[in-house]
DNA sequence: AATGTGACCAACCGCAGTCAA
DNA sequence: GTTGACTGCGGTTGGTCACAT
């Protein structure tokens, strides 16, 4: 709704700004109208609303610059525009938004991000605008609640429907028409792994960092599509999967993603038909010698953009969607916050990394998942394997969990930022140092810190690619340091011990005595 | 009643991308 | 290949309003 104008009729306020010229806009602000009048900002008053009216039913929409030099109005062309699609359009609908346009936001930024305009094709009457305030607002509301963004039948839905439109050819051969450099990671890692599963009851937040906007960003019109991944691309991934079972490491048994997802089995599997042929040099796999140069091309060719939080500075509870009192984690009890989620987001960039969020966010609640899971177990039945790590009671389709008709879910990835935070180790530039310890008790130092952000990108356009060439060169050294026993790496805050029976790591975080988290197996 | 606070939202800015000339 | 016009988007700002103190 156009805001009252703040003054009569007359076009200009005591309050309005004057625009000096600059190169916005193609130049236009940087011109003037008619006689060298400047362009005016600030809020339309009624007279300005008639003239861009009477222009655009004279004139039709478009060419938006020649708005001032015809009518005389002092807006540069992009204000006009923007005033005319946002509040003076004759189609346009007015009034908050009904249940069902709210639900269907949601779906859509489930399946898109934050592609706002997309999105107010599917509302009729509806700006981008709107919508996008609608949803920072339900970001700022749902923080404050508690309440995840994503309800689980909208969960279920799109993972339903990307199932449908998955085609297994298009991943194989590429689809032309949306080949581009940008690359879906998420989609990339899970369906990795999926294809080593034989269930695979993926979170549809899989999709949520696969199919918002991060995917979108990357793909174009076709959010929901897979990612056209190039062969290499998709044997190189295949390699790190080879990779870990020559280091002995077991491949990530599966697991559902999704807590509410227990009944779409994800039938893809690309190992069906794909060319893929095992490794038969193992040995020229540069991870072994500490590098790994089979992601070289990986590294900068995977660009994941991710999708936009907006969330709020809010000091120390800076999660956006996983707050302490989330009924997610209280009603579970299994997730809360720790000293480690929250310096999380000391190293998170404040703006639009949606896949790092995502991945962080995921990777708190299996994190916390994980720890409570196993802690339960390591006092029940001593050692876990990392099937009980992951296979946490937050994932259990059984779940009680209530869910708010507007709230929403856990956020998806799990996997994704699995693999970031949890089975790969967190951090870069590990040094061996010493004899490591009789019983498998290790320490390492880090280059860039001790937790999960710290081993993420800490810039936008993240290179997804350069982030796990680091974990998987800082597994490959824990991993053999520990096959000898243990690793000592001092200078961190956090020791990992080394439990070799199931091939598990068990972190002791020196700052955090609450748990024992289990870092990778 | 006055004041403070926070939510909401229109509008703006800067940048990137697309398309046509 | 370059340029200009236009579009889309993330991020932000500032005004208004409702509510609490």
């Amino acid at each position: 709704m156009p805001p009252a104008p703040n003054d009569s009729d007359n076009g200009m306020t005591s309050t309005d700004e004057i625009d000096p010229p600059s190169s916005e806009e193609g130049g236009s602000r940087g011109s003037f109208s008619g006689g060298n009048a400047p362009l005016k900002k600030g809020p339309w008053t009624d007279a300005e609303d008639a003239i861009l009216v009477e222009y655009v039913r004279k004139h039709g929409e478009g060419n938006w610059n020649a708005v001032q030099r015809h009518s005389g109005l002092s807006r540069c062309g992009k204000s006009c525009r923007l005033r005319w699609a946002n509040h003076l359009r004759p189609d346009l609908r007015k009034g908050s938004f009904s249940p069902e346009e709210e639900k269907l936001i949601v779906e859509l930024h489930a399946k898109m991000g934050n592609k706002w305009a997309r999105m107010a094709t599917s509302l009729p009457g509806r700006t981008d605008n709107e919508i996008k305030n609608y949803w920072n607002t339900r970001i700022k509301r749902c923080q404050r609640a508690g309440l995840p963004l994503y309800p689980p039948d909208i969960s279920s839905q799109i993972m339903n429907e990307k199932q449908q439109n998955m085609n297994i050819d298009d991943f194989i051969m590429g689809d032309k028409q949306h080949n581009e450099p940008s690359y879906n990671i998420a989609d990339i890692l899970v369906d990795d792994i999926q294809s080593n599963q034989e269930v695979s009851n993926v979170s549809p937040y899989s999709s949520f960092c696969s199919s918002s906007s991060m995917a979108n960003r990357g793909m174009g019109s076709h959010p929901d599509r897979m990612s056209p991944i190039p062969i290499d691309l998709y044997k190189q991934l295949r390699e790190n999967d080879e990779l870990l079972s020559d280091l002995g490491i077991p491949r990530i048994p599966k697991f559902n993603l999704f807590p509410y997802e227990n009944s779409g089995k994800f039938s893809r599997s690309f190992n069906l038909g794909f060319p893929y042929e095992p490794d038969p040099d193992p040995g020229r796999h540069s991870h072994l010698h500490g590098n790994f140069s089979t992601f070289q091309s990986f590294q900068g060719t995977v660009k994941v953009e991710l999708p936009s939080l907006q969330y709020p500075d809010n000091g120390n509870d800076s999660w956006p969607f996983f707050p302490e009192t989330s009924p997610v984690l209280s009603g579970d009890a299994y997730l809360k916050s720790s000293p480690t989620a929250s310096s999380q987001s000391e190293f998170l960039p404040r703006r639009n990394d949606e896949l790092l969020e995502s991945l962080v966010y995921g990777s708190q609640a299996l994190s916390c998942n994980s720890r409570m899971q196993l802690y339960d177990k390591s006092l029940d039945a001593g050692n876990p394997s990392l099937y009980d790590v992951i296979r946490s009671p937050l994932h259990d389709p059984g779940s009680d969990n209530k869910w708010d008709a507007n709230s929403s879910f856990i956020p998806l990835n799990s996997f994704a930022s699995s693999v970031s935070n949890e089975f790969f180790p967190l951090t870069t530039g590990f040094t061996l140092c010493g004899t490591p310890p009789e019983h498998a008790s290790s320490t390492m130092e880090s280059s860039g810190g001790s937790y999960s952000s710290e081993c993420l990108p800490s810039t936008s356009g993240n290179e997804f690619g350069g982030m796990l060439m680091e974990n998987l060169s800082g597994f490959n050294v824990e991993k053999q340091a520990a096959a000898n026993g243990g690793l000592l790496i001092p200078g961190t805050e956090e020791q990992y011990q080394y439990l070799s029976e199931d091939d598990v790591y068990i972190k002791h975080s020196l700052h955090d005595h609450t748990e024992d988290a289990p870092v990778f197996g």
